[in-house]
DNA sequence: TTCACGCTGTGAATTGTTTCACATAGTGTA
DNA sequence: TACACTATGTGAAACAATTCACAGCGTGAA
């Protein structure tokens, strides 16, 4: 009943992801302390912003000093997170789709992608990037006997919701998206939809604003 | 001194290209008419949302058809798309940058990559899914001489601050930055941030969140 | 030891976004 | 023609995120 540490915003945890990035960088530059105003700089937020976020952990910053690096690290992991590496599974080894297992293999202890998911005969039972490829069929019972907790899509637009409905019954409680649709999940599971299409036309169109208000 | 079509919100302009893709769906399905809340489901969001996203256009709906799928369509295209294709640079040609240049190949009329730069000798002087790779010595005059407006950073974090400096001397109003670091740009250029890593560090956190209250 | 400085931690204010709720109007029915 | 129905368009309310602003403190200087 106790409440946990769960009140934290989606952007927020997002934002001590950056920092946590930002704060190993500082380190490998020799750095132990760093103040909110230095963190805010290359995060691209506010001091505030940054106090605010440290807020969430149980972590305290002198004034005279700043905050302890390794504390606020330790403070950020403690939150984000779990005890064991988690478990991912991919579908979809396609372009995108082994350019992430590229991407995460061995750079993240956190996480590990124990296995990948095709319905192409001859992507499959081989191993990619470290990772072994299973045929889609099995995609519900590997996730639930290695107990993969977290699911990426990365298939066509038109396979994703059939995909997504194999993982939630596999088990998965949350799923990065990046294929250009939104899909429906049984309530419980957490999705981020990546849609690169949408921020594409979003630059695209802040440029253009810009240009007019700069042109006028 | 008008007012143009400014003040729509970043996540709105998201939702519009998304509701765009739904409504293509829709259409191909035979469908000439839509309501507010037959979008809301297919978009994840609720039908007054989808009515404040579409007040930012100038179509109206009515109570009894509801929305006319061309209308709308016309009505998000006058808003997010320039009147030409919109030219787009992309920096780093490794396994993102790859799968990036077939995702948007041939499949979006309102952009197009017009060129790729790589640092890699191995990499330049090809056409890649009908893209050509320069050098990234030649990045800042090709911007400039195909008057580039849009750049992709798909280069590793540690080169993503050189490559998006050169892409604003080539004078590009936008930038989608792939690498997980924030950049600093002039002001006047507009900078999306797709951090995979933060991404699915947000899924991890919340499939855990979700699962420890299923299993209080 | 005392003082001045500048940063932290946070309540309050502000800004931005989403949802509510209802007046209004178009359509089908009788 | 008149009525019942249902979805739109939008002002206002609720909610969420960010920024302001300042009390309080720890440090280093003298
Ligand atoms: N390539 C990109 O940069 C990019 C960017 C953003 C979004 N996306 C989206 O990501 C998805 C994948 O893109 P891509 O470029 O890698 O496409 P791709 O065609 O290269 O790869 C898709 C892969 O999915 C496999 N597949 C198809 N149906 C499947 C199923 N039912 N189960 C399991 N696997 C299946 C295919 O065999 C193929 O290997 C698409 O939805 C695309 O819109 C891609
Ligand atoms: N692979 C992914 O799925 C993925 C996902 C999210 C983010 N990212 C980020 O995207 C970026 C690229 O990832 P990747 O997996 O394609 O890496 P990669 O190593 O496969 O490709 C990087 C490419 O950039 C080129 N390059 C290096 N320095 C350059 C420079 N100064 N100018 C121009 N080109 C240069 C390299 O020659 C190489 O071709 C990285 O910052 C990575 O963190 C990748």
């Amino acid at each position: 009943m106790m409440k946990l540490k769960n009140d934290i915003s989606d952007k927020a945890v997002g934002r001590l992801s950056l920092y946590r990035r930002l704060l190993q960088e500082l380190l490998e530059n020799g750095r132990s302390q760093v103040f909110s105003h230095e963190l805010a700089i290359r995060a691209g937020c506010t001091p505030a912003q940054v106090r605010r976020d440290i807020m969430n952990l149980e972590v305290l910053g002198s004034p005279a000093k700043g905050y302890e690096i390794q504390k606020l690290m330790a403070g950020i992991s403690s939150v984000l997170d779990s005890d064991a590496p988690q478990k991912v599974g991919l579908a979809g080894v396609g372009n995108l789709g082994r350019a992430i297992l590229a991407y995460f293999s061995g750079r993240t202890p956190q996480f590990v992608i124990t296995a990948a998911f095709d319905s192409d005969p001859t992507k499959v039972n081989r191993v990619i990037h470290g990772c072994r490829c299973y045929p889609v069929d099995e995609l519900v019972s590997v996730v639930r006997e290695e107990n993969i907790q977290v699911g990426i899509v990365a298939v066509p637009a038109a396979e994703a919701q059939q995909v997504v409905d194999e993982f939630c019954r596999g088990g998965v409680l949350g799923l990065m998206n990046f294929a250009p649709v939104r899909v429906r999940v049984p309530v419980g599971v957490y999705v981020e939809n990546l849609d690169v299409m949408a921020a594409l036309e979003r630059v695209a169109f802040f440029a253009r604003r810009l240009s007019a208000v700069r042109g006028e």
